[in-house]
RNA sequence: GUGGGUGUAGCUCAGUUGGUCAGAGCACCAGGUUGUGGCCCUGGGGGUCGUGGGUUCGAGUCCCAUCUCCCACCCCA
């Protein structure tokens, strides 16, 4: 069908725009306030950033990648994620040199190959914040907090923040190798992507959801356990920090980050009700990235947050904004004559500040009042043949009926006043 | 990528065992009120019944394929 959408995109139409805005608004009011600066990056990179930035194992390297060949034979890749290309700019543009950290946040729809579901598209839309330069863990729990305000600035409730550390590049092996150990003698039980997950990436097996797995699990050494005295460390003050915040939040030893530039802190936000797909947005901290791309090593932490499922959860939750289409004045014609006056008057009025419309489909003064009342306009400025040759209208108001006669020179002024006089009582 | 469900006017949906089955409500347009909306009445426009094959004298109704959307898995936002 030529006029159908590729699978897994949406329109975001007229009608529901409002939310979009409150939304995105809200992202970069609480952005602002934190002290990050917006940054749009293009819609597709170099292959080559997201198999290197995001990781070669990956699901979205290995299966959901939108990657196309341009003319020039070029691979270029419909970004993914946010994180990989605002490190990317990052470092082209050397954003260091304004003086550390460099905080910074996008808001940008992303692009994933896969069956679309309940809060999944191919197309989907992200608001993410990446702070460069620090190792502190009361950044860690600023970015934390700035996710958590966000929801909150939207109406947000009953969310879970689920918090994890997966160490750094030290302790981590040492973790692998006890995890092993302790899953060696039950390695014949465990669910056959799991046996597969043994060798290559073992801290995924906290993730799967086959019950005989999990009870193995169970009494498996954490990551925690098994964090060196720094992230053990940092760990503890992230949390410190984030008491000290009043945010409550979750100690999940299940949570993971698959990639190898992940460092310590990993967290995600999850809420019911919008589907299978409960997570509304996560982040974590990856010291190892910015080396990883070929910069100097610079720490960094960020997050994405997916709209389309805060979007979900809002309408789940009630929380639905008003559509807010509307005009405060129709200008209407009555007999002929008066088309000029209509189109000045039309201008005068939104001149004074009025949103205003008038009809173009040539309609009779009763589809005029018709349309009015189904734009839905406030107010009706009717032009007359009678009242426009003795210099007046009509202004009509269209939740009352109430309806007076004006210098035509004083329309606009007078709706004008009608309108905040509607406000007020 | 795997599995299940679905697809009839702009929207929400009826459509019996294949034979006026192409309909209703809402929306839209016009008229009832030759200068006034919201209620009511009357009339009107609008559908390749997702698409392509097949079975049949005959298919929206049966079969196959394909696409879409929905839901779930994998994984994530």
């Amino acid at each position: 069908m030529l006029t159908s959408r590729p699978r897994g995109t949406e329109d975001i139409l007229p009608e529901e725009i409002n939310r979009w805005y409150f939304v995105e608004n809200t992202a970069r009011q609480v952005s602002r306030l934190y002290g990050y600066r917006e940054i749009r990056t293009p819609v597709f990179e170099h292959t080559e950033l997201f198999n290197r930035g995001v990781g070669d194992t990956t699901d979205i390297v290995e299966k959901e990648m939108y990657t196309f060949t341009d003319r020039g034979g070029r691979s270029l890749t419909l970004r993914p994620e946010g994180t990989a290309p605002v490190v990317r700019a990052f470092l082209e543009h050397h954003l260091e040199a304004g003086g550390l950290p460099v905080k910074l946040f996008y808001l940008g729809p992303m692009f994933r190959y896969g069956r679309p579901q309940a809060g999944r598209l191919r197309q989907f839309h992200q608001f993410g914040v990446e702070a460069f330069g620090s190792r502190d863990p009361a950044l860690d729990a600023e970015v934390i907090a700035l996710a958590m305000d966000f929801y909150n600035r939207l109406g947000l409730k009953e969310l879970e923040l689920h918090l994890n550390s997966v160490g750094c590049p030290a302790c981590r092996p040492r973790h692998r190798e006890k995890l092993q150990e302790y899953l060696r003698p039950y390695l014949g039980d465990l669910c056959p992507t799991c046996q597969g997950r043994f060798d290559r990436n073992p801290l995924r097996i906290f993730d799967c959801k086959n019950t005989v797995c999990q009870e193995i699990v169970a009494g498996a050494p954490t990551i925690v356990t098994c964090l060196c005295p720094d992230c053990g460390q940092h760990f503890a003050r992230v949390q410190e920090y984030l008491q000290e915040l009043a945010i409550d939040f979750i100690l999940d030893e299940r949570l993971v980050r698959g990639l190898d530039y992940y460092t310590n802190t990993a967290f995600e936000i999850m809420v019911k009700g919008i589907g299978a797909q409960g997570s509304i947005g996560g982040g974590g901290r990856y010291d190892g990235l910015v080396e990883a791309l070929g910069g100097k090593p610079v720490p960094g932490i960020g997050f994405g947050l997916g709209l389309e499922r805060i979007l979900l959860a809002l309408e789940a939750q009630g929380r639905e904004q008003v559509p807010g289409g509307g005009v405060d004045v129709l200008v209407v014609t009555a007999g002929t004559g008066a088309e000029k006056v209509a189109v000045r008057l039309l201008a005068d009025l939104r001149a004074a500040g009025l949103k205003a419309d008038k009809d173009y489909l040539g309609r009779s003064l009763k589809a005029q009042m018709k349309y009015a009342n189904r734009y839905p306009a406030r107010m009706a400025v009717i032009l007359g043949e009678e009242e426009l040759a003795r210099g007046r209208v009509l202004v009509r108001r269209l939740d009352s009926g109430v309806q007076e006669e004006i210098p035509l020179d004083a329309a606009a002024a007078y709706c004008r006043q009608e309108k905040e006089r509607g406000f007020s009582g």
